[in-house]
DNA sequence: AGCATAAGCTAACGGCGTTCGCATAACAGA
DNA sequence: TCTGTTATGCGAACGCCGTTAGCTTATGCT
């Protein structure tokens, strides 16, 4: 399960920085969103770009690498979940310190960004050659589903981040190269892609503690669309039986296909259709 | 701003259960996932049915009640973020102790689960009448993004939760008047409206903590893309300045128009064209 | 009036992310 | 080979978090 996840290249320890010790009558930073500048935040573009440029200096010592951290905080988050993915467990797993950790990652939330690219590395796998390009698409998004669905806490952790890291950054020119191959514009192919990305992970996430297929579950969720009120909820009532039985995997599939029937509807008939497309 | 979320109806406080002190020699419950049957997971149908159930008794004392915790954590969340939503500075924002919030509420996530649907609430809205039925869904749904968009705390915290709260409810019954009136079957109209919501929610999910139109960001997305390996990403590298610009906005709106397109090719051809429909 | 109890408070627990200061081992240049 | 520099580990602590136990007090019912 551990050589499922691929590293990339190592990077240097992080520098102990002194953090400016404001010296005595000294101001402290007035703006410190302006001050810290340097040190974006973890995700966005100006992190990455800074994290490549940083030269990758020779390690020294009992050799605990950003590459075992990474390792340890993986296996602790598919063995033991999003939940158990803390700084102490991690360190524990390592046999080192936390404070220790702190040398190979920023801080925590740099730590799971790095993950998060890491994880999503061997969801991406080129689909048969015989397909077209929307069999071609709906063959990547289920794959890309399941990996997550048998890894819930990577998709727990899929959030609020641009998903712009070297693995994240394959699907993308995949995805790419599908949809402006099959006619669509760079521009309505990127937002294409990515709102196909978006239905993928938000399925994923929004059904993560549940399972839906449970029947236990789908017993109390008859019984309460049935027991709503009738003049307010005609049809809870009218399809409670219907209602409680769909799927999370239906509503991905429908989804998946409407997107893309979409799509192709975008490609023959041209973005006239889309409202207010300059701005 | 207060006023904006509507109150539901009046729970009881809490009774304080002495816990089941396991009397020295018997066995603790072995299976806890079984014991615990009783008070089900916070959200799940089981959870809300039983929370209906509670016989509504009167309150007493100085009325801390369950709705004044959350008209707190709803501004909290609203003014701080999800951040600042800690026990504490609910407590603080009442005047009253951490320990004092548990009498109203079983845990944080309890807390959560309710705060979520009653901040969905006020994101329904009846679109106007004389659209068809596609731009109503359409009108309904930028509108839920946009209050979604409005209160980026409400956002962050909506996850891996059933939507079957009151106003969640709402939602549902009017996306099916919807689609079913449209002339989807029961069945699939509730997989397009979950797929629907889903793609919203996870749109303003993924999004958050960013800024896509910063002109900042999009220069150092583009210059990310730009310094890409042309071999392995030719289409990053041919068009980044395209890529840099693409914003959530445009990612939104194709998407949505894409659901909508494939919904109406579903109920025109009929559902013949989804795999594997019977499972 | 008296009682049962709902509903508040004080104090504490363990766990979390993070930082400070120090120790030490590896390399660089002499 | 020695020496100074620096990368990289560790111990201990800080402040915040959710949660609980045990108490006190005010309330409404009989």
């Amino acid at each position: 399960m551990l050589s499922e996840w691929c590293s990339h290249n190592a990077y240097p320890c992080r520098v102990h920085e002194p953090k400016t010790t404001t010296t005595a009558g000294e101001l402290p930073p007035t703006d410190p969103a302006k001050t810290r500048q340097t040190e974006p935040r973890p995700g966005t573009a100006a992190w990455w770009l800074a994290r490549e440029s940083e030269p990758a200096r020779q390690r020294r010592r009992r050799a605990l690498t950003l590459d075992a951290v990474l390792d340890a905080a993986m296996t602790l988050l598919d063995t033991r979940g999003a939940a158990a993915l803390t700084m102490r467990n991690i360190a524990d797993a390592l046999g080192c310190t936390q404070a220790s950790l702190y040398r190979h990652v920023r801080n925590r939330e740099e730590l799971v960004t790095l993950l998060i690219d890491r994880a999503i590395g061997p969801a991406s796998s080129t689909p048969p050659d015989d397909l077209d390009w929307a069999e071609k698409a709906a063959w990547s998004a289920r794959r890309f589903r399941e990996h997550l669905l048998r890894h819930p806490g990577v998709a727990s952790l899929l959030r609020g981040t641009e998903r712009l890291g070297p693995n994240s950054l394959a699907g993308v020119q995949y995805s790419l190269e599908l949809l402006i191959g099959a006619g669509l514009s760079p521009r309505l192919a990127s937002a294409a892609a990515s709102s196909l990305a978006t239905f993928v992970i938000g399925s994923v996430h929004l059904n993560l503690g549940l399972d839906m297929s449970d029947p236990e579950e789908i017993r109390h969720r008859r019984l309460l669309y049935r027991s709503r009120d009738t003049a307010t909820f005609p049809l809870l009532v009218q399809h409670a039986d219907t209602l409680a039985e769909v799927s999370s995997d239906d509503e991905f599939e429908v989804g998946l296909h409407a997107l893309l029937t979409g799509f192709r509807s975008l490609i023959t008939n041209g973005p006239a259709e889309l409202p207010t497309d300059g701005r």
